[in-house]
RNA sequence: GGGCGCAUAGCUCAGCGGUAGAGCGCUGCCCUUACAAGGCAGAUGUCGGCGGUUCGAACCCGUCUGCGCCCACCA
């Protein structure tokens, strides 16, 4: 804190007999959000009337807390869902959390190896249970975070990926699929981590540029030599074909033959295939099908050997000198080794090539021969594909649906079983002879000798994929899955978009009898640092929401996020940001504050229109004016636009001119400071209960001092009344033009902002000879007394203020600033007459476009009457 | 190799056809009885370069340059 914070006592006629001068978020949040939990207003009602409003939390990982990333989705869901239950629906935001198979396995396996313990020191059954205790203090640090950050969640419904429920709702899922043949077992290559020791899916693959080295070999001898290229020559053990393509004629009289394969005392043949590349490199690729996805495929067609050469810890198997060798090792070995045979004919390193790498471990993948089961997508994603083509479900921002399109349109099938101990087991039983049973959930599993069930679990985003109905009981027809499916919109990352929204349409529609799991994906960015870097632990810049949240407060982070909130796009966040932020929300303290103590109230009907000052019925007609507008931008998704329209109202316009204005009508009292009472309470009321969802806490404790309710959770969403005032809106343009000129010229003239000054007001023949109290106030000006001398006349808006400056005024520095804002003017002036002379302009541009310069015209004109008058008004000297 | 996006004030970003905006930062004055986590006033931009369309372009089109992201089985 700094020295400013010094502060004054609390008490004396400033003080608020519960409300302190600054706002101290840590003494309210806590209390407010049990409060909230303990009265079940974020529980839904499965047979309530109201219509639903469904979200799901996009399940965290159980592998430890969460990040401001967490902060941001939940900050965009909350509010969402906040302004729903207030609008009257009944309002889902359903909580859970993820077991995040993999990751939450490394996550235990690394406290494991702290203690120097292995998983497979465990077994299997003990490591799991201990997985299950860390799941428990993970899952309770959550959603603690979730509590501090205010997220209205139905608790009493929480589900985890791995309760009972679920996973029913996962066995299940896997039998239809099962009996309808989109899941089969197949051997294929896949994404092998020598690392994590299981297959990955294809998206679980990073690929980045690592340096490596291009070495060509020659295989064979004299005429049947043939140089091919490879990065990863201890690959060369398992090959079993050179292919070239068929047009080739370099290669033509070799395709049949056989050719020797060094090193090995192998002969291999040479193949045909037009997937070879004849303009790259040699034309010529060694094939080795069991360790290259493309290689498979050719040796597919061409009925040759798998040999795989590697196990799973990508170690040499090979017989012969490379055996027991790690894959880098052999690699080296195997190269000294042809070098030495004069069979490397050429290098070139470093060779930048595109490496894939476990997206949890970062170990470069090894592809492998491998017996796994799989998903067939086609069908499946023809249907998430036209789900959204169709128009059922929206993707917002749009333009992130061609991403969505170009990935589930172009889809491999899904291999979904992992070598892993953490997660939902297969359901297929295998049976001594063979014989293979998919189990279904209500079914018992072949019992007797030589029945053994798959070792291998599902990959995570199996069930997660199910979370839309998973977590409203299906596969039993629940009231809660007949109110809350589909969802009303999913709010996530785009870059989950693959891993998990696609793979929810996809279940989503199969299992639910083709009704889509939600009605609009809402895609929000990432969070980064103040300079717009990524987040990350090993950078440093990763930040703790918590320690933020401590530091100003939970609506303060929230505040900031969704300020930043611009759809689709990623969002910068620096810790100066929340400070401004929570300077805001102890701006609306201190306003309400000031209301209170001035007797503003919500009590009684809003008196009509003809009975309130136009000060009054100005802010009314803005105050409608931005709810329609928060209205919009909420339907539309955009969070920036709702809360930076909500900050300039508040602070601007409320708090800047309005409370300031009132100060006057408070202090005259009588009927009209009776009604601004009213009108003051109206303003907070309702801004108030439009900043809720943003910043529930303050609003929260604030509205409640004010209305003397009992939650502005509850309370009803604003609505537009419709009322406006164009005439008392400009009238109080008028009014902030000619203190803002006054202002500036007081300023200029290097006056005291407290020093009074004489001033004679002629406001007759303009709307404003109703502020001429509320002006002398703002203004710091007395009454023209005896012995008035005008030493400075501004004229603004139709209106003039004269000064008696005497003895104080510095005229040239004045003559310096009128002459300045002339030229201006005159610029001005010239600019719209050449423009209203144009003809093309005249007669293609729109009428309110013409008006709007003819306005300025006029404008220019009145500033250089007025800055002329000003001029010829000053004291020669 | 494909696809998408971005270049606007010192920083981070809005604006996307009709006078250049916000927050933070910066300058000056002020503890004016809601708030110094504040008030008032102020400075700051050839809207990446070059062409084109238009009466008019930060905004549309083309092109160049520099970034970023996604996808892909180039040995």
């Amino acid at each position: 804190m700094t020295e400013n914070s010094q502060q004054r006592p609390d008490s004396g006629p400033n003080s608020h007999p519960e409300l302190p001068t600054q706002y101290a978020p840590a003494d309210v949040e806590g209390q407010l959000y049990e409060r909230w939990v303990e009265r079940g207003y974020f529980e839904a009602d499965a047979k309530s009337g109201k219509d639903p409003y469904t979200v799901v939390i996009p399940p965290p990982n159980v592998t430890g807390s969460l990040h401001l990333g967490h902060a941001f989705e939940h900050t965009l869901i909350d509010a969402l869902t906040r302004r729903k239950r207030m609008q009257g629906f009944e309002t889902l935001w359903q909580p859970g959390m993820d077991h995040a198979g993999i990751a939450t396995q490394n996550v235990v396996e690394r406290e494991l190896a702290k203690e120097g313990v292995s998983r497979h020191d465990l077994g299997r059954e003990a490591f799991v249970e201990r997985v299950w205790q860390w799941k428990g203090e993970s899952g309770g640090q959550i959603s603690g975070q979730m509590r501090r950050l205010g997220d209205g969640v139905a608790w009493n419904r929480e589900r985890f990926t791995m309760d009972d429920g679920l996973s029913k709702a996962v066995q299940t899922i896997f039998k239809k699929l099962y009996d309808d043949e989109l899941i089969y077992r197949a051997e294929r290559i896949i994404n092998w981590c020598p690392r994590c020791l299981t297959a990955i899916s294809d998206i679980e693959v990073e690929y980045q540029d690592d340096d490596g080295e291009l070495v060509s070999i020659r295989y064979g001898e004299g005429d049947t030599a043939i140089v091919v290229a490879t990065t990863r020559a201890e690959t060369m053990l398992g090959d079993t074909a050179v292919a070239v393509h068929p047009d080739d004629d370099r290669y033509r009289h070799l395709v049949g033959t056989e050719i020797e394969l060094p090193l090995t005392g192998r002969r291999i043949p040479v193949v045909a295939d037009e997937h070879v590349d004849p303009e790259f490199g040699t034309g010529a690729v060694k094939v080795t099908p069991a360790h290259d996805p493309n290689d498979f495929e050719i040796g597919q067609r061409h009925g040759l050997p798998n040999l795989s050469v590697m196990d799973e810890h990508a170690v040499i198997t090979a017989h012969g000198p490379f055996q027991g060798l790690d894959r880098l090792e052999a690699r080296s070995a195997i190269v000294g080794a042809l070098r030495a045979e004069g069979r490397i004919v050429a290098e070139k390193r470093p060779y930048a090539h595109s490496v894939g790498h476990c997206s949890r471990c970062k170990t470069t993948i090894e592809p492998r021969l491998s017996m796994q089961w799989w998903v067939k997508v086609g069908p499946l994603a023809k249907e998430a594909g036209d789900a959204v083509r169709d128009g059922r479900v929206k993707i917002h921002p749009e333009d992130m649906s061609k991403r969505y399109f170009d990935w589930v349109d172009n889809l491999h099938d899904w291999c979904i079983s992992r070598q892993l101990w953490w997660g939902h087991r297969i359901p297929v039983w295998y049976g001594p002879d063979g014989e293979v049973v998919c189990v279904g959930p209500d079914e018992e599993p072949p019992s007797g000798e030589g029945w053994t069930q798959d070792s291998d679990v599902l990959d995570t985003w199996f069930s997660s994929g199910l979370w839309p109905f998973s977590t409203l009981g299906w596969p039993e027809q629940t009231d809660s899955l007949a109110k809350f499916y589909p969802n009303s919109v999913l709010v996530t990352g785009y870059d989950i978009l693959f891993f998990w929204v696609a793979r929810m349409m996809m279940f989503g529609l199969y299992a639910m009898d083709g009704t889509p799991p939600f009605h609009t994906i809402a895609l929000h960015g990432m969070v980064r640092d103040q300079f717009g870097k990524k987040m990350s632990k090993s950078f440093g810049n990763a930040v703790n929401p918590l320690d933020w949240m401590d530091a100003y407060g939970s609506d303060a982070v929230r505040f900031t996020l969704a300020r930043g909130a611009n759809p689709g796009v990623d969002v910068p966040i620096g810790e100066d940001w929340v400070q401004a932020s929570r300077n805001f929300a102890n701006k609306i303290w201190n306003a309400t504050r000031f209301a209170l103590m001035n007797g503003a109230t919500v009590e009684g009907e809003l008196p009509a229109p003809e009975r309130l000052s136009a000060t009054d019925r100005w802010i009314l007609s803005r105050l409608n004016e931005v709810v329609a507008d928060v209205d919009a931008f909420y339907d539309d998704y955009q969070f920036a636009k709702l809360s930076d329209t909500l900050f300039h109202f508040a602070w601007d316009e409320v708090f800047d001119w309005y409370v300031e204005l009132s100060k006057t009508t408070f202090q005259k009292g009588g009927a009209e400071a009776d009604a601004s009472r009213r009108v003051l309470g109206e303003v907070l009321d309702v801004t108030l209960r439009l900043l809720h969802p943003v910043v529930p806490f303050v609003t929260e404790k604030l509205w409640t001092a004010l209305t003397g309710q009992e939650s502005v959770v509850i309370a009803d969403w604003p609505k537009d009344s419709g009322f406006r005032d164009e005439a008392a809106e400009r009238e109080i343009e008028n009014l902030q033009q000619v203190v803002t000129e006054v202002r500036r010229f007081r300023a200029d003239q290097g006056l005291q902002p407290g020093q009074k000054v004489p001033a004679r007001l002629e406001l007759s023949g303009t709307s404003l000879a109703a502020h001429e109290d509320a002006m002398r106030s703002l203004l710091r000006l007395q009454p023209a007394g005896e012995g008035f001398t005008a030493t400075a006349s501004l004229p603004v808006a139709g209106a003039t203020v004269a000064l008696d400056l005497s003895g104080v005024i510095d005229v040239e520095a004045e003559r310096k600033r009128l002459a300045k804002d002339l030229a201006a003017a005159e610029k001005e002036k010239a600019q719209t007459t050449a423009k209203l002379s144009n003809e093309g302009f005249l007669a293609k541009a729109p009428d309110h476009v013409v008006e709007k310069i003819r306005v300025r015209q006029t404008t220019a004109e009145a500033d250089i009457a007025r800055i002329t008058a000003q001029l010829a008004s000053l004291p020669q000297g």
